[in-house]
Order: structure tokens, then C-alpha cells, then sequence
DNA sequence: GCAATGATTTACT
DNA sequence: GTAAATCATTGCC
């Protein structure tokens, strides 16, 4: 009987850390792929918080919808032309703080955008962060709801993800090529053409992806 | 449905 | 140096 993907869970967080060797990969649409099932944790004091991965984004500097595209440097994106594996973290709306995960190697500035967790680790204490919520599924099913969850701000941007602050881990779950859904990228209209890209990527039927698509 | 919210960028002088 | 437009969203109406 196959086991229903309505809710993908659960894993503990005794997975194995992503080496930096996955970061540094060239293809940052792959690494967005193989992201999802994967595990992001944050540890506060010794809070750990996390969830598994089920929905992310694409960016790469030769497209319109990255904020290096055409390796435009600033002070906000320089963290991007950093090698992978560390955090870039920016403020969207000015309320939101949106988490990425910077890819490929120094000087080629690639990221992907993570959009949405299954809360599995720390869940009480994920709630105490988004304050009372009508709806459980609304904890972490957003860019800007995750990193109110798990407790990122602008002060992470840089952190690398090979420390005990905030990483990535793998905790055995496998997402069947079948069960990820492409789609277009969220939100960047302005980008033209290539905000039709299907850069974004989510776990098929699962509540906790993000409503915008 | 749409207002709120403020950092960042860009386009000027 | 200054100002206006922009924005990878959320939450409340």
C-alpha cells in the first residue's frame, strides 16, 4: 500500500548535515530539485527548530529574477557572489524576511529561495514565534512565515550552514521524481520572460506548500 | 478583496 | 545627498 504523500513526514533530527561539496554544484535548478525533503533546522540557545523542505525557488544571476542578475553586486546581494553553502537572508516588503541558500562557487552568484517547510522539529515553540494561528497548515507554508518560525532575521545573512546555528540536513526522505511539481517562480512579474521559467518547485499534493501557487 | 510596511535601489541634482 | 519607486508577502477585511 503506498504510503500517502498528503504529509510527507517525519524525521528526526539526527539526519547528516549537507557537506558543503552539495552547495558548490554549478546547477542551482538541480540543487533547488533535490532540496525538497531535505531538512532546514535553526537552534536558538538550545531551541532546535525545523521542518522538512516542500517547496523552493531558483536563482541564478544570468536571469532577470535574481537580484544579481547580471552580476549586479550591492550591498544587500553581496552575500550571493560568496561561495555556496551559506545563508542570505533580506528583508521583502519590509516586513518579511526571506531565507535562501547560496549556491555554486565565489564569484558565480546562484541561490535558491526556500519557500516553505513541514514543520516536524520544535513545533511548540515555532507556534510561540508565529504568535495564535487560525490554521495549523499556516505555520511555516511561506517564505516569510518559515523564518518567523525557525527565528531568522537580517542578522543571519551570511551565516555559514556548516555551523550549529542554522543548517541543512538529510534525513533519509526521498521525494519521487514523480511527486515534484514545476511551475513558474512567485511574485517577479518585472523579471519578463523569465519569470515563466519553471524554477520553482514544490512536493506534490502537500498541504504545506505555500497558497500563492 | 487589498492595506500595511520599510529596506533597497535607482534616478536624479 | 536626497527622494521616489519598487518589492522572492502576509494577514486581516
Amino acid at each position: 500500500m503506498p504510503k500517502s504523500n498528503h504529509s510527507i513526514i517525519t524525521a528526526n533530527a539526527s539526519g547528516l548535515k549537507l557537506p558543503e561539496s552539495f552547495y558548490l554544484g554549478t546547477n542551482v535548478v538541480r540543487i533547488a530539485r533535490e532540496l525538497l525533503g531535505k531538512s532546514l533546522y535553526t537552534r536558538i540557545d538550545d531551541t532546535v527548530t525545523g521542518g522538512t523542505i516542500v517547496e523552493t525557488e531558483a536563482y541564478s544571476w544570468k536571469e532577470r529574477g535574481c537580484h544579481a542578475y547580471d552580476n549586479r553586486k550591492t550591498a544587500r546581494n553581496a552575500v550571493m557572489f560568496g561561495p555556496g553553502g551559506h545563508a542570505y537572508v533580506y528583508m521583502c516588503y519590509g516586513i518579511h524576511f526571506l531565507f535562501n541558500v547560496v549556491t555554486n562557487t565565489a564569484e558565480t552568484a546562484d541561490a535558491v529561495l526556500i519557500r516553505a517547510l513541514e514543520p516536524h522539529t520544535g513545533v511548540a515553540a515555532m507556534e510561540e514565534r508565529r504568535g495564535k494561528l487560525t490554521n495549523r497548515f499556516h505555520l511555516t507554508s511561506g517564505p516569510g512565515k518559515l523564518t518567523r518560525a525557525l527565528g531568522i532575521d537580517r542578522l543571519w545573512n551570511g551565516a555559514s550552514l556548516q555551523q550549529d546555528k542554522v543548517w541543512i540536513a538529510d534525513d533519509g526522505l526521498r521525494i519521487r521524481r514523480s511527486d515534484i511539481v514545476a511551475g513558474p517562480r512567485i511574485g517577479i512579474d518585472y523579471a519578463g520572460e523569465d519569470a515563466l521559467l519553471p524554477w520553482r518547485f514544490s512536493v506534490r499534493g502537500n498541504p504545506w506548500v505555500s497558497k500563492a501557487g
